[in-house]
DNA sequence: TTATCGATGGTA
DNA sequence: ACCATCGATAAA
């Protein structure tokens, strides 16, 4: 089931959460990939200074500012791009960074989608998708088997540590025990089988 | 294993 | 100048 526009127009925390399991599923040129969701983050608006609508409204924040159910796509490091969603009410300009998917389909399945960039590289997403609508048949994402709370773990937001106490925030969601997360909190050493 | 560094281009 | 990253390399 495609997830409709009602989903999007919660507060970002809430859709970050509900993404956990979520399928982003990106249908183009004849090659279907999917893609399930393990982390996300959320940005929550204007007075969140890690989120890009702190710096106003642009004409690359301007879509934050639009209806929810939006893509937000942009170019970072001048070579890769990250993936959000747009969230809650049109006007409060708030999103959800998709940054790692476990590989379900069209994806070899040793192909890397840990990390924002690595998965937008995996699936094809650039600046070519940004402002698509998430209804579309191209781009959505499809609900996937709830995710009992249990499996939720949360921590502070990556790469924001020029937002002072907003880079403390506990906006970072992941799946407990993913081997798809980009930063595991406790992979530094293996278990021996 | 962790730490450091450079690539590369839109945005302001 | 800055940047919601990544991969190569070095050090240990």
């Amino acid at each position: 089931m495609r997830l409709p526009a009602s989903f999007y127009a919660r507060p970002a925390l809430t859709v970050a959460r509900e993404l956990l399991g979520a399928r982003l599923v990106l249908d183009e040129g004849g090659w279907r990939r999917v893609g399930r969701i393990v982390e996300t983050e959320a940005y929550v608006g204007e007075h969140d200074l890690a989120c890009h609508a702190a710096k106003g409204r642009t004409s690359r924040t301007e879509v934050l500012f639009g209806p929810p159910g939006r893509a937000y796509v942009y170019l970072i490091y001048g070579m890769y791009h990250c993936f959000n969603t747009v969230t809650d009410a049109e006007g409060v300009a708030s999103a959800v960074l998709v940054r790692a998917v476990e590989p379900v389909e069209g994806l070899g399945p040793r192909v890397r989608t840990d990390g924002p960039g690595r998965l937008c590289r995996a699936l094809g997403l650039t600046l070519a998708h940004n402002r698509w609508d998430l209804q579309s048949a191209q781009l959505h994402i499809e609900a996937g088997p709830p995710v009992p709370e249990a499996q939720v773990e949360r921590g502070p937001r990556i790469g924001v540590d020029y937002a002072g106490e907003w880079a403390l925030a506990p906006y970072r969601l992941w799946l407990r025990g993913s081997q798809h997360v980009s930063r595991p909190p406790g992979r530094r050493r293996r278990e021996r089988p």
